[in-house]
DNA sequence: CGAAACATTGAGAGCCTTCAACAAACGTGG
DNA sequence: CCACGTTTGTTGAAGGCTCTCAATGTTTCG
C-alpha cells in the first residue's frame, strides 16, 4: 500500500473548527477483538480535511459530523454519524473532509483497506461495501435537500430524520447546535431559529428547551416534507 | 439474492421525465465481452426511481444525469457521467434515482452484485468499490456547492469541472441544456443564463454558441471558485 | 454571580426566483 | 432552401425568501 504524505492545509479560518484531538487531552484508547476504540470529547477533530488517510472508522456511541470548509469559513456538514454508521472511507490516501464529535463519542478504528497499485483496494468486506452505498444514497438524498427545498422544507425533514432515530419518535433529542443544523442544511443559525420558532406558533413543534423538540403534529410536518 | 417488485412510482409531474427506453425506438443491444452494451437516445430514459434495480452500468461514450424529482415536478440533478464512470450501483433492490441520457450515448450494463440474506453482497470487484467511493467523493463536494456557494460560484466551479474533461481546455462543449445546468446547480434556468451573461460581459468567458464556452480568463473563474 | 457561548427576534438589504416578453436555434414539411 | 412552429435561451421588472447586522434573551460554566 502506498501511502502519500499529508498534504499541508491551506490557510483559513479556523474560528470554527473543532480543537485538534492531539491537544489537551488526548482520546482514550481501548484494545477490543474488533479494532480499536477511541473516545472523543465534544467538538474534538477526529481527523482533518488534507491529513494522511490511513484507517476509517465505525461510530460505537454518540454523534459525529464530516464536513468541508471553503477558505472564507463557511461550512458544509456532510452528515451526521450515529452508533453503526461508517465514515472516513476515501477515495485516496488523503482526508477529503473533517471529523469532528458532536457529542462525546466512542469510534472503532478500522485498518484502511490494501490497495493495489492501481489505488483498487486487494479485498473489501462486502458489508462495508453495503455501507458506503448508504452512505451514497444518502448524500444523493442530501442534495435534493440543499438544491430544491425552501427553509421550512429543509428543517421540517431534519426534524423527521432525527426523529426515526430517536428512542420516542415524537421527542428529538439534538445533540447538535442550531449553528451544526444550519451548516447541514445550507441556512444561517437565524433562519434556522426562524423557522423553528414558525412551526411552534403554528402548533406543529413544542420546544420544551433548547435541544430538545416534540413533534405535536407529525402530519403536518410529513405535509411540508412533501 | 432476494428481489424485491418494483414498488409503484408516486403520481407527480412528468413533465421535465424522458421518454421511457421502450417507447418508439428501443436501446440497440450489443453483446460483447465483458457485457452488453445499450444505445439510448439524446433524453431517453435508462430507468426511473423505484423500478426494479438489478443491474448497474458503466459510461462508454455520451453523457449520463442521474436525478431525483419532488412531487411538485422539482428536479435536482445528482451527478453527470461521462465514459468509464459507474452509475446505477443501489443500497438496496429498487432505484433510489433516475437515469438518462443527456446525449446520445452508450452504455455497459453489468449484471447485479449477488446478495446475501443480510443484503451485503457476496463478492464485491475492488474496482467498483473503488468507483462508488470516487461517486461518494463527488456527491460530498456537490454538497458544498448547492449549500453553500452563491449563483456566481456555482456556475464557476461547473465550468471549471466540465473544462477539466473537454478536450480542449479553454473551450468547453457542453451536452446539456441550461435546465440542467440550473437542476444541477440548484439554480433556475434564469439564473443560470444570467450568470452566464454576466461572465461574459466580465470578460472571463465567451460563448459562441449556446453549447459552447469559451473560458479566456480561467485565473479569474479559479478566483471566484475560491 | 458574572462572563461567555448559544439562541431568539427584529429590521433592512440583497440575491435569486417568478412572471413575462422577446430572441435565437432547431426541426419538419412543403 | 425557405417558411413556420416548437423548443431553448436571454433579458427585464417585481417580489419574496433568506441573509446580514444588531439587539436582546437564555443557558452554561467557571
Amino acid at each position: 500500500m502506498t501511502v502519500q504524505l499529508a498534504i499541508p492545509t491551506p490557510s483559513r479560518d479556523f474560528s470554527q473548527r473543532a480543537a485538534a484531538p492531539w491537544t489537551a487531552v488526548g482520546p482514550d484508547q481501548t484494545e477490543t477483538a474488533s479494532g480499536c476504540i477511541l473516545r472523543f470529547d465534544q467538538d474534538r477533530e477526529i481527523y482533518g480535511e488534507g491529513e494522511e488517510a490511513t484507517s476509517y472508522y465505525t461510530v460505537v456511541s454518540g454523534v459525529v459530523r464530516t464536513c468541508k470548509f471553503l477558505s472564507d469559513g463557511r461550512r458544509q456538514i456532510d452528515a451526521f454519524h450515529v452508533a453503526g454508521d461508517v465514515f472516513g472511507i476515501e477515495p485516496g490516501a488523503v482526508r477529503s473532509l473533517s471529523a469532528e464529535a458532536v457529542s462525546d463519542c466512542r469510534v472503532m478504528v478500522h485498518r484502511g483497506l490494501s490497495l493495489d497499485k492501481s489505488g483498487a483496494p486487494l479485498a473489501v468486506p462486502p458489508q462495508l461495501f453495503a455501507e458506503v452505498i448508504r452512505n451514497l444514497t444518502r448524500a444523493q438524498e442530501h442534495s435534493v435537500l440543499l438544491g430544491r427545498r425552501s427553509a421550512l422544507e429543509k428543517v421540517a425533514s431534519f426534524l423527521l430524520g432525527w426523529a426515526q432515530q430517536s428512542a420516542s419518535a415524537c421527542t428529538v433529542a439534538l445533540a447538535m447546535t442550531r449553528q451544526d443544523i444550519g451548516d447541514y442544511l445550507g441556512l444561517t443559525i437565524e433562519t434556522v431559529s426562524r423557522t423553528l420558532s414558525q412551526l411552534e406558533r403554528d402548533g406543529i413543534i413544542e420546544l420544551p428547551s433548547v435541544r430538545q423538540i416534540r413533534i405535536t403534529d407529525i402530519d403536518a410536518l410529513t405535509d411540508i416534507n412533501g
